[in-house]
DNA sequence: ACTTAAACCGACCGGGCGGTTTGTTCAAGT
DNA sequence: ACTTGAACAAACCGCCCGGTCGGTTTAAGT
């Protein structure tokens, strides 16, 4: 039982020091060596852990990254609360988190997305089974909103969905490389007019 | 003269095939073999031309990616009708143009400054200058709006610029993987909902 | 104490990369 | 006809990367 039990540390412990080098570098620009360094391991080590870098990875994708798309950007806004608000929250929190990351590097999935897309198929397959797990949870939240009487029924769902995911995914960018801080506020700012105009309107009672 | 024309336009035909093959995929993952074969050129043709694949690369930058996002993103909305109606018209174009491109790879700018970001900061610096040349011109075009009469005095102009920018580039993200044609036409209609709601109330008269 | 197998080491291989160098072609100037 | 230099060809260098493999250490089972 030690045994599997120290497998399962060293494969951990590779995993995060892989998504960790990856994230910050891309995953054809870091090189298994440099994962093994950091953690003065040997190649023989890694190719008993993994059947290959491509594996290695799909594995981070469903044991760490999956996860933390999961824990920051779905569960918490699964409730049965305003969604506008549990949206909103989310997102302020989500950002918050990357400002105080020193070493953000934008919305994670959105870099990986970019870098494989049209070079492997079966890591994009992956990468795009998440962002479709956040989308269809993000339209059924709004849908919740429009029946529950938070927010217009007119509005289309899956366009507000869309515009949500396009807006954070670009101001992650845009916050790794200047003001993240600044531009986390303005862009809160903007996106909370953005749900006025999409709720229903209370009557000032 | 003769000379200098030839030269000319065998640099000019290995940027726009550099462009295009960086755009695909990625600046590290094209290597300038992969420009020259397509060329039908070899090495010792781009060395004489270009110092090294950097200088190159920025060369790339300010002769066509830089003009590109000017012509595509910055000139159609300079000018003195309705803001919103030229800042809506500029982005339906260029999500359009980004439809019908058929090896479209997301916003080329949002996927360049991932790539290079802590790991090339004379190239990051480059692109971060083009960004910023995009986002003066958002503000002043909003702060005009807002001077004559078509956008409420009250929004904050910086704002509202990174929340288009945000947007612009998350979309275009998304658009390069499924379904560009919808997104886009959904994207168009929860960016004209958000103008809505920064304009100006008309008095219907 | 011995076996066994998991866990790990590190040298090695084939291939591709950025960049250099040497040599060739060809057109313009004289 | 000869020179000159721009424009290109092609072989080459040093480096690094993903992946392999034979060997060594460690620890559990008996």
């Amino acid at each position: 039982m030690d045994k599997n039990l120290k497998r399962m540390a060293t494969m951990q412990r590779l995993q995060v020091t892989g998504l960790e080098l990856f994230y910050n570098n891309g995953y054809y620009n870091t090189s298994v060596d440099d994962i093994l360094k950091e953690l003065s391991l040997s190649k023989g080590a890694f190719y008993y852990h993994f059947d290959s870098k491509e594996d290695f990875f799909i594995q981070i994708l469903e044991n760490l990254l999956a996860r933390k798309v999961y824990s920051l950007l779905i569960e918490p806004i699964e409730g049965h609360d305003n969604p506008v608000q549990l949206i909103t929250d989310c997102f302020e929190n989500a950002l918050e988190t990357a400002v105080h990351n020193e070493l953000d590097c934008g919305f994670v999935l959105s870099n990986f997305v970019n870098e494989f897309r049209g070079k492997n198929e079966k890591i994009s397959k992956h990468l795009n089974d998440i962002l479709q797990i956040w989308e269809v949870n993000l339209v059924s939240t709004i849908q919740k909103g429009k029946f529950n009487g938070h927010i217009d029924r007119h509005v289309d769902a899956e366009g507000v969905a869309l515009f949500l995911m396009s807006s954070y995914m670009g101001v992650r960018t845009l916050m790794a490389d200047n003001a993240p801080s600044a531009r986390k506020y303005r862009f809160m700012a903007q996106l909370k007019q953005f749900f006025k105009s999409i709720e229903v309107k209370q009557p000032a009672i």
